[in-house]
DNA sequence: CTGAATCCAGATGGATACTG
DNA sequence: CAGTATCCATCTGGATTCAG
């Protein structure tokens, strides 16, 4: 019935939007990439995050980082024994997306023999 | 050991890649928004679609439907019947994406009770 | 209806230099 | 080490128009 596809939209347009306000955290060249890399250590300095990363420059990695704190999803650790050093780990909010990174990584293979062959 | 450490980074580094392979083929503000659209519904034709996705232009749904057609993620079907319409589905290939869409879904909703309140 | 083409403002992001 | 500041090229993406 009407009803029934009425619904259905309904229930679409709820997970198109969830999906968006997911994206709206995780969009950016390097989000994903930083948090991965986070989450694989469990913390990470700066410095670390910045070689683990193939091409990124600091400038992205300090403006990415603070979004991603902004959003919740990590947090910075700052030690003030010396040498002062800032540990990034993420949250426990954060923590909630190792599922998809780790759907993500084994699409990703899947996906590189699709395409490269 | 040195070994065991050598080992666990080069695991690290395979994962990271793996991320960036898939994130290469997903970035872009709009196509993860476009094929959950597609996949919501099976089919979907590229105005429609222009209605599901709130603020996207023809512009930008077209670029990103080709890059996506080109990771052979999506595919183009046309129907030669009057009027003729095209159809966007899922590949097989993009199919394997449904998991990460709902669990993207679900972390969205999560998200914005976090951060909205 | 399904796009492609053009125009153009504003966002993105790299390189470099600098600070505490 | 952990960033910030500035400069500037390139990219992104919206608005509009046009075509098959």
């Amino acid at each position: 019935m009407g009803c029934k596809i009425a619904e259905f939209q309904q229930e679409q347009k709820k997970r198109m939007r969830s999906v968006q306000d997911a994206m709206d955290a995780l969009n950016g060249k390097w989000k994903i990439a930083i948090i991965s890399s986070i989450c694989c250590y469990g913390k990470r300095r700066f410095s670390d995050i910045l070689n683990d990363i193939d091409g990124i420059s600091n400038r992205m990695l300090s403006k990415e980082l603070r979004e991603l704190e902004i959003n919740q999803i990590v947090k910075r650790a700052i030690s003030d024994i010396h040498p002062i050093t800032v540990q990034y780990e993420l949250t426990e909010h954060g923590d909630t997306l190792q599922t998809i990174i780790s759907n993500l990584s084994d699409w990703g293979i899947a996906h590189r023999k699709k395409i490269v062959g």
